[in-house]
DNA sequence: CACTTTCGTAAGCCATGACTTACGGTAAGT
DNA sequence: ACTTACCGTAAGTCATGGCTTACGAAAGTG
């Protein structure tokens, strides 16, 4: 149940910012907050809701305050993607079998529309 | 750079439903709103942004639309959370080393705060 | 004890987007 | 050809949430 927080965490662009620094190692918040295009306090409240969708921990160094990745939110949904994919293939093989697509369009083509306005 | 389109569909609960339902194979429009809260169109406009994501496919089926899971759009998604997930392990394990928490905290449970309003 | 640094929270503003109803267009049935 | 079923799009409404500035608390520094 804690996937559903973790995706919505991940779907902003800034949150997603924020969490991809913290893969490269801890970071306090203001270090956090200089390479990035918003003020301090977004960031931290960017960081409190990582921290209640589990994942990220924090720890207190004096008055700074260091954030890290919790590898436990992460696996969640790693967990809940992989059990998707599995079912997802299965479907998407019998529907290849069952209705061979006359050519597979590319990705960002646009698909035929009934009529032009 | 689809994953960030990816994660922004998943992060709706009703758009998730939708795309959870298709998991057991493919469904038209109608079959898809008929289990949901939400009216028709609603339905249709999600498929749309999944569509648009690459995460579905769909095919016209007489005057009906079948929708269906396209696992490429899943499976960039899976391989951008793999790879964040190698290097989230190792940057947490060389914090847990460094910085060796005293009790690990259980998920959920309230972090100690600075001071009671 | 002042003064600075670092941070979290409150209050308010505002764009985004999820939903509704209304409408038009295509396919199948009679 | 008329009617019904199924669907996508347009337009408008309204709540959500991401951002800002302002403020107060805790820790370090002189």
């Amino acid at each position: 149940m804690a996937y559903e927080s973790a995706l919505r965490c991940l779907a902003d662009p800034t949150r997603r910012r924020v969490f991809e620094r913290l893969r490269e190692g801890p970071r306090a918040v203001g270090e956090l907050a200089a390479g990035l295009p918003v003020s301090r306090p977004a960031v931290s409240q960017h960081l409190k809701a990582l921290k209640d969708a589990g994942l990220v921990l924090d720890r207190a160094e004096g008055a700074r305050r260091v954030y890290f990745i919790d590898p436990d939110g992460l696996g969640e949904l790693r967990r809940w993607l992989d059990r998707f994919w599995d079912q997802a293939l299965v479907a998407f093989k019998h529907e290849a079998e069952t209705h061979p697509p006359r050519r597979r369009p590319a990705r960002g083509t646009p698909s035929p529309e009934r009529k032009k306005p």
